[in-house]
DNA sequence: AGGTTTCCATACTCGCGGGTATGGTGCCGG
DNA sequence: CCGGCACCATACCCGCGAGTATGGAAACCT
């Protein structure tokens, strides 16, 4: 019986299944994912699996810190080689929108992870604590660039509130919505993303004496505005 | 056998069967749901759901299409008794907030909607055409509002874009971080949605009123340049 | 009335997949 | 050299749930 009992050294198979794991949640969703498939990517059997992970929901917890590392890794390297704090904050904005828009699996993982969240406590802190780590790299990034004097002050922790809320909402638009792919839209978003940083030209109502200096730049409304009724 | 064959007029008992399914998917999400219980609400049994529907996916879209025929009319009803294009921009706000914070069934439907786009198109379409419909109703909104001068002129496609992302990535957030559904939260994140219709005080980068005179290599060219992200 | 259609219930099939039982094999210490 | 441990495979269990088969009762004809 050509068994191949390789004998893995010991701690090596772990990572790897949860590696497998994550690929598989990322590419078809954790509810589609059967645990023969990722013992099967990972080189092994199920019964072996069994040995490393009590359970697939151990399995999943094992994917999301690889994923948040992964994270943490990733946009670490994109703004390492600038200086500028502002083009920091812009390079990572980019990576962001990058990856919500065009890497599918990164879609995927994220959204099964939501449905998950809403049943399971521990994937539920997981991702909060996750998500206040990314909170204050952008708080860190944004405080800097007003500190160098490349955006103007105002509520860093607000803004960057608002900012990755849109964020998410963009990386769920990108999937039904393949053309916010495209370079120049993908550039866009960017700038507009940037465009939080910066306060209102006015408190909050301009009352009457609005300018318009810019009116009819773009046509509006002609024919996109059907009425609300 | 009390058999109970009370014998439903024709149809209603279809959209019976929608409304339950909706429930139950927005309570326990698409995955968690059996035809058993959907039949059960309804008052039948899985049996003579069947007569009705021909699979669980076409319950899908049945309630799919409940789900939008709602929103439409309760944002309808929102901001109907309201006259100033400002304050219904407002109210369609304030409402929308709510819903996405608020109400969990919501949270739950859509969230559970987002993964089953991933590999649906028949729910993929669906969704794009209520989004485009959402987006054609906002935009209607703000450029009433633009129109009337309660808010300047800007390009109001591209920033009910972005406000709807960042709408949408307000229910994810919702459902790990509790604390956006208080009050005084939620009228501040009106607000700050608010803000992303007021254009930043100048282009792009302040340079007058910052020390650091905008050492500004890439500028953002208002259109579309040809730097590589 | 008798036949047909419409709506509904009961009872079943059956594949899928998480989890388990069990036994084998390399390896290491004694 | 041998017993025990760590790691892995094979083969099984079993609940769950989508979908089906079948039959029965009410309504609707003609």
């Amino acid at each position: 019986m050509k068994v191949k009992a390789t004998r893995m050294p010991a701690a090596e198979m772990q990572p790897r299944l949860a590696h497998s794991a994550f690929e598989l949640f990322a590419e078809r969703g954790f509810a589609r994912v059967n645990l023969d498939q990722i013992a099967a990517r990972a080189g092994v059997t199920k019964g072996s699996l069994y040995w490393h992970y009590a359970s697939k929901h151990e399995l999943l917890l094992a994917a999301c810190h690889l994923y948040y590392r992964q994270w943490h890794t990733a946009v670490t390297a994109a703004i390492a080689p600038l200086a500028d704090p502002l083009e920091r904050l812009r390079a990572a904005l980019a990576f962001s929108v990058h990856s919500c828009v065009i890497d599918r699996q990164n879609r995927m993982f994220t959204t099964s992870l939501f449905l998950l969240m809403q049943e399971d406590a521990l994937v539920r802190s997981g991702w909060s604590q996750f998500y206040a780590a990314v909170r204050e790299f952008y708080i860190g990034l944004v405080s800097a660039a007003q500190a160098g004097g490349r955006l103007p002050a105002g509520d860093a922790r607000r803004r960057v509130d608002l900012m990755l809320e849109a964020m998410e909402g963009l990386k769920l638009r990108a999937g039904f919505e393949p053309q916010v792919a495209a370079p120049a839209v993908r550039r866009a978003i960017v700038e507009s993303l940037l465009d939080i940083f910066h306060p209102p030209a006015t408190g909050t109502i301009p009352a009457g004496m609005v300018a318009t200096r810019k009116a009819g730049r773009q046509k509006v409304s002609t024919k996109s505005g059907r009425r609300a009724a």
